[in-house]
RNA sequence: GGCCCGUUCGUCUAGGGGUUAGGACGUUAGAUUUUCAUUCUAGAAACAGGGGUUCGAUUCCCCUACGGGCUACCA
């Protein structure tokens, strides 16, 4: 049996509105990859003009966790990828968890084993556990469902006594014995599996949760989605989906499918986890999860400092690209940019340098007013409060070419609110000589002699005093810098000191004086 | 093991039957900056292998190798 593709028409979408669907599993924290299909399924439902939908899928009640829907709210929220229809802001498929719409899956469940393309199975965990280590490779399927205690082995009267007693049992698809089916995946092209390689797959629970499987199907259906992007994990149990959406008798509206390359692991192989962040110290979240049964926290994306229009954007490259040499792009530019067919087939291994290069970019590009709030953040954190506004924008705007990460605000732009407190002191004392001395105590005198305290005027001064007492520039510009940072960094140190202001400037002569000479 | 997907510099990738195989990150060297970073210039660095098809394959096809994914009453 084949699917053939319906036409994929870019930019037209004459029939349907384009409805698309993230769907995550509310387990912890949300992984990079996951932000990336989020990012995918938004950019292709925005340029379409279409909706995207978040529904939850927590349809494991075992692995049910407190506070991840929340969590991914607020980082859809923080990366500016809001759905249009979720639990919180509802929308008319309303309700968006499926543990809400439990009781509709078992109907539909029912009607696949009245159709005869499904069947109840009363196998408990332990006996298929036997079963797979009896027999290897043990497939759940064609070969070996006869031999299974279910609906079909049984005797209808004792399946019946079963039933009726209340016998736990799973409701399971039966895969046809001997068929190929294909269908045109939007990245991958034609793709095609034998049915006979697939096993009869669980598709309701015995708690009466559908699986994956059941739930995927029947609420894109009721959902109306019109494109499903997963990743390319999903890939093998997509003829299972083909032919629910085939048994349920809804095949003409199955929505076209997207499977996703993975993110990998820098190192080595294999998909990129939560673990090889903390291996390899750079965060896989994009915010910070804090386990609620351990207390463990794992760091985000955001908490490291991080802006989010850097963390869409790179996130957007890992696997796309627009055909021309751009790399920095807006939300809006990869909206109306993006385009499918240009999703490479690939996984891509996750490079942080590349990561921390694309925040730089947005740092250097953003303005001071865009990023003041979140410098402030920073500084505060420190224990810094900004009560000059035009201050911290004139100091973000000296500085803010030297940052990587928000954190890196504190280190560079701490110095202009707090005096050094450490010195890099090695850098001058070897070196210090009492004309040094004399120098920077005659500098107090020569710098206030002014009434503007202008970066070219400071430097005039400072160079014909070092002249005046015989001093080579080298020798006095890296302690007067040290004098007023604390360390070998930072602008032009007349920029510093102009932006200090004389008061201070001078305080700080002194301070580190007192400390350059003990 | 079986099935499915994939393979261009170390990494992300562009390209595509005839190219000096392009860009970016990182890296190396130099310039600028009397700190450091930025910036600028230059350099090293890739078509997995073997068969076809073809006048010609990195590009198309097949095989192999390698990598990845899946193989749960998890998603």
């Amino acid at each position: 049996m084949h699917y053939p593709a319906k036409p994929y028409l870019c930019g037209v979408m004459s029939e349907k509105k384009v409805r698309v669907r993230f769907a995550p599993s509310p387990t912890g924290g949300l992984h990079l990859g996951g932000v990336r299909t989020v990012l995918f399924n938004y950019l292709f439902a925005k340029k379409h003009g279409g909706d995207f939908i978040l529904r939850i899928e927590d349809t494991d009640q075992s692995r049910y966790v407190a506070g991840a829907e929340q969590y991914i709210l607020e980082c859809l929220n923080w990366c500016s990828l809001k759905p249009d229809e979720s639990p919180v802001v509802g929308g008319p498929y309303a309700p968006y968890r499926q543990s809400e719409r439990k009781p509709l899956y078992r109907e539909y469940a029912e009607r696949l084993i009245a159709q005869g393309h499904a069947y109840y199975a009363f196998d408990t965990p332990e006996e298929l556990d036997l079963k797979r280590k009896d027999i290897a490779n043990f497939q759940y399927g064609h070969a070996h469902r006869m031999s299974m205690r279910n609906s079909l082995s049984l005797p209808m009267h004792e399946v019946e006594q079963l039933l009726h007693n209340g016998t736990p049992h799973v409701i399971r698809i039966k895969m046809p014995d001997d068929e190929t089916i294909s269908f045109n995946d939007m990245i991958r092209g034609y793709v095609s599996f034998e049915t006979a390689q697939v096993d009869d797959k669980v598709i309701l629970k015995a708690d009466g949760m559908p699986t994956y499987h059941l739930a995927v199907v029947v609420d894109d259906y009721l959902m109306k989605i019109t494109h499903a992007f997963r990743g390319e994990e999903w890939l093998p149990s997509a003829p299972v989906h083909l032919l629910l959406w085939e048994y349920l008798g809804w095949k003409d509206e199955m929505p076209q499918w997207a499977h996703l390359p993975l993110i990998l692991k820098p190192d080595g192989h294999g998909k990129l986890s939560k673990r090889d962040g903390a291996r390899l110290g750079f965060p896989v979240y994009a915010m910070s999860w804090t386990d609620p049964k351990t207390g463990e926290i794992t760091q985000g994306f955001r908490e490291l400092g991080f802006l989010p229009e850097a963390f869409v954007n790179l996130l957007a490259m890992l696997g796309w690209n627009d055909g021309t040499d751009q790399e920095i792009f807006t939300l809006d530019e990869l909206v109306e940019k993006f385009s499918i067919d240009r999703i490479s087939k690939a996984g891509a291994k996750f490079d942080f340098e590349k990561a921390k290069w694309y925040n730089a970019e947005w740092i250097k590009n953003s303005s001071a007013d865009q990023l003041k709030l979140k410098v402030a953040e920073v500084l505060h954190g420190k224990g810094i409060t900004i009560i000059n506004e035009d201050y911290l924008i004139k100091i973000i705007d000296t500085v803010k070419d030297r940052c990587v990460l928000l954190a890196d605000f504190y280190q560079q732009a701490g110095y202009f609110f707090k005096m050094p407190v450490d010195y890099d002191i090695n850098a001058v004392k070897p070196k210090w000589t009492l004309s040094k001395t004399e120098f920077f105590t005659e500098l107090k005198n020569a710098l206030s002699y002014s009434e503007t305290f202008e970066p070219n005027d400071l430097e005039a001064r400072f160079k014909a005093l070092a002249e005046e007492k015989s001093l080579k520039l080298g020798e006095v510009m890296l302690p007067f810098r040290i004098m007023l940072v604390g360390g070998k960094f930072g602008p032009h140190v007349f920029d510093i000191a102009s932006l200090l202001g004389e008061a201070e400037t001078l305080r700080r002569i002194d301070k580190a004086l007192e400390v350059f000479t003990a």
